[in-house]
DNA sequence: GGCATCCTGACC
DNA sequence: GGTCAGGATGCC
């Protein structure tokens, strides 16, 4: 579920506990299958001696970026980031008491103020990565653009769904045609700008791609200012749930008055994924194409 | 594009 | 007991 709201407020919240911690020890690790690309006992003795500098994201992915405690040269090739991916049900905390009694607490990284670094997912989607420097660029240059970004442009959007007739909806949950957006935001956005999520993409008007690209950034700021929204897993790293759950549009909201126009919103199925709308509000046709009576 | 897959828990 | 769920990937 974390989409870019609630990863960018875990980060936030994490970053003034864990900066400057060193990593001292692997508590528990009872699921192999979290880590990628590193057998178990590699990716627990890298881990070992590293200091935290600072935790950021880059879409949906959680960056701790790692520089050795001691004073010994780095090589080039020496991973610097951990990075998490918390799927549908991961969180990340940190927490004083012993978690390991936890069955869905699946990493616990001891700190060297006696705190611990935990990472709990009951489904198991979750993955941890330990990457290079280059490893990281590879995976943000796969991304998207950051649509919090400054840099991120009506022109970039544009350009990114030009020519493409897939539905609106499948390209904005694509990372890599934009970083950060998963359902709950993305259904909220179209409602936002008033875009039906089955429209071919290259039938939006550079006006209402303008439009979109405004919703995109409004749902998302107003989102991380109410700290994420939780539907059930989702907590930030010291375990506070999310409040923006309450101020939703369309997600969930099935059945329930339109409140811009006060229909009823209609839940669809798009791209396998619960879909929230305002038919009357995201028009699939323009109404200038509808054949008068008479025809 | 659709569909299965990785998992568990909640809900009907 | 069956169905569904916030995500991503890989295979027709």
């Amino acid at each position: 579920m974390p989409e870019l709201p609630e990863v960018e407020t875990i980060a936030r919240s994490l970053a003034a506990r864990v900066r400057g911690k060193t990593l001292v020890a692997v508590e528990k690790f009872d699921w192999e299958r979290l880590v990628e690309h590193h057998p178990p006992y590699a990716f627990c003795t890298a881990l070992i001696g590293q200091q935290i500098t600072a935790v950021g994201r880059r879409g949906k992915w959680l960056l701790f970026s790692l520089t050795p405690s001691s004073a010994q040269i780095a090589p080039p090739q020496r991973p610097d980031t951990l990075a998490f991916h918390l799927r549908m049900s991961g969180s990340i905390m940190v927490c004083d008491t012993d978690q390991r009694g936890d069955p869905h607490t699946h990493l616990i990284i001891a700190l060297d103020d006696g705190s611990n670094l935990v990472f709990r997912d009951p489904r198991k989607f979750g993955r941890v990565r330990l990457l290079t420097a280059h490893e990281l660029a590879m995976l943000s240059a796969a991304l998207g653009p950051e649509p919090l970004d400054d840099t991120f442009r009506v022109e970039d959007l544009a350009r990114r769904l030009e020519r493409r007739h897939a539905r609106i909806k499948s390209l904005l949950l694509d990372q890599r045609v934009i970083a950060g957006l998963g359902n709950i935001y993305v259904d909220e956005t179209l409602w936002l700008a008033g875009i039906h999520p089955l429209r071919p993409a290259n039938s939006l008007t550079y006006e209402e791609i303008s439009h979109l690209h405004w919703a995109i950034r409004e749902v998302l700021h107003q989102a991380i200012t109410n700290a994420g929204s939780t539907l059930r897993d989702y907590r930030d790293s010291q375990g506070y749930p999310g409040r923006h759950q309450h101020d939703f549009s369309v997600y969930g909201r099935t059945g329930l008055s339109c409140m811009r126009c006060g229909s009823p919103i209609v839940r669809i199925v798009v791209a396998q994924r619960g879909t929230h709308i305002c038919s009357v509000c995201q028009p699939l046709h323009l109404a200038s194409a509808i054949p008068s009576p008479d025809q």
